[in-house]
DNA sequence: ATTATCTATAGATCTATAGATAATGC
DNA sequence: ATTATCTATAGATCTATAGATAATGC
């Protein structure tokens, strides 16, 4: 853990690259970028260890094998935007709409930004086992916190609630669909993406033109 | 081809099964439950041949390999829609707004209505590749037959032609996006999903709510 | 003779473990 | 002594091909 050179332990056989990270944080990084470009099944476990660094029997001095790499990886795509909805929720000084607006801005970058199409993992098949519990949780948590703000919203606050919930899995579906459009479309600018895929997002909700929050998409 | 069990050929090991589809239609139904529940990569050549009732040796009798089945599978999942889209297009007699919702409806049902998720093939890594352009050039087409219809539509003509394609991007990623959300909720019903999705396309778009054109959600 | 299938297998992986090794720390 | 790494490998795959076989067709 020595900053400079004094490493324990036997040195590896390549250099060591020169990011910083720790060892394990080298391997999510390998398995982001693995993940997203090459497939989840299709990386092998030299893959991994060598774009990190080390040979393949060395990462399993750091995690127990790909799915460790990958339920981190997974989590981090939804933990950001549900602590940020739970703020929100519990922030009564400002407007439903903008608050919403916030939400589904600041999620659309999340889900864009990374230099990895993080959200592209979302459906591999693998991801539906048990395994994966806490990422299940973390983004039913977060749909469900969409559903709440969206119920405080001056238009939908007359819904009943299967209609209500039904707009918030399209709500849900517009912001997680960005994933698919960007990974096609990389080129577009995050930040302008969000912001207009945020405006939608009022709009489908139901709220008029003339009362969105910020600035319009140009 | 003989209809009552005169078959030419050895014999299969195991029954064939009574479905009355053909060798390759067999291949094809075992892909598109075992990529979309197992994965793609994960499902071995033995898997699905298996599943459609002959051995593994079998199948390079009908497919070159698993690339093909992807293929074919993924090219069906918009060929139906870029259908519709240019006949909706080319039909001068209806408002674009009911033509607009009537795609985004169809297509809705298109993606979440099948007993597979197909659409959540559409993240798979492996579709990057050069092999699959005819599926990327087909959703590309029916990309900007949305748009196209959006820009008939009365809320967007005024739009300039960056604007126009940032909405007509959300709209596709608001249809597409119901693949994350049905394959979460699958028991909702998919009739009513895909109607709802269609009035939520038509407010995203910008038409007034009662300007939409069919039977409200509820 | 033609065809659809089968069995068998070569060659190429891939994962996870066992055990050795080369540093630092005390 | 402890640690982080290495090398080597057993065991378990998986793909694609070669060649045999058991039907029908003529």
């Amino acid at each position: 853990m020595s900053v400079n050179g004094k490493r324990v332990g036997r040195p590896r056989a390549q250099q060591r690259p020169e990011s910083g990270l720790s060892a394990r944080e080298e391997l999510l990084a390998a398995a982001a970028e693995l993940f997203t470009t090459h497939g989840y099944t299709a990386t092998t476990t030299r893959a991994l260890a060598e774009r990190a660094g080390m040979r393949q029997a060395s990462m399993y001095h750091y995690v127990g094998g790909k799915e460790d790499l990958l339920a981190e990886l997974l989590e981090g795509t939804v933990t950001p935007s549900l602590t940020l909805a739970r703020r929100l929720l519990a922030d009564g000084t400002r407007p439903a709409e903008a608050r919403l607006w916030e939400l589904c801005r600041s999620d659309a970058e999340l889900l864009c930004a990374g230099p990895h199409n993080l959200g592209a993992l979302y459906l591999l098949p693998e991801v539906a086992s048990p395994r994966f519990a806490g990422f299940h949780q973390a983004r039913a948590a977060l749909k469900s916190a969409y559903t709440d703000l969206l119920a405080a919203t001056a238009p939908c606050a007359a819904l009943p609630p299967p209609a209500l919930a039904l707009r918030g899995d399209l709500l849900f579906a517009l912001v997680e669909g960005l994933i698919l459009v960007h990974r096609t479309s990389p080129a577009r600018p995050v930040p302008a993406l969000a912001a207009a895929a945020a405006d939608a997002a009022l709009r489908l909700a139901g709220v008029p033109d003339d009362h969105l929050p910020a600035a319009r998409e140009g």
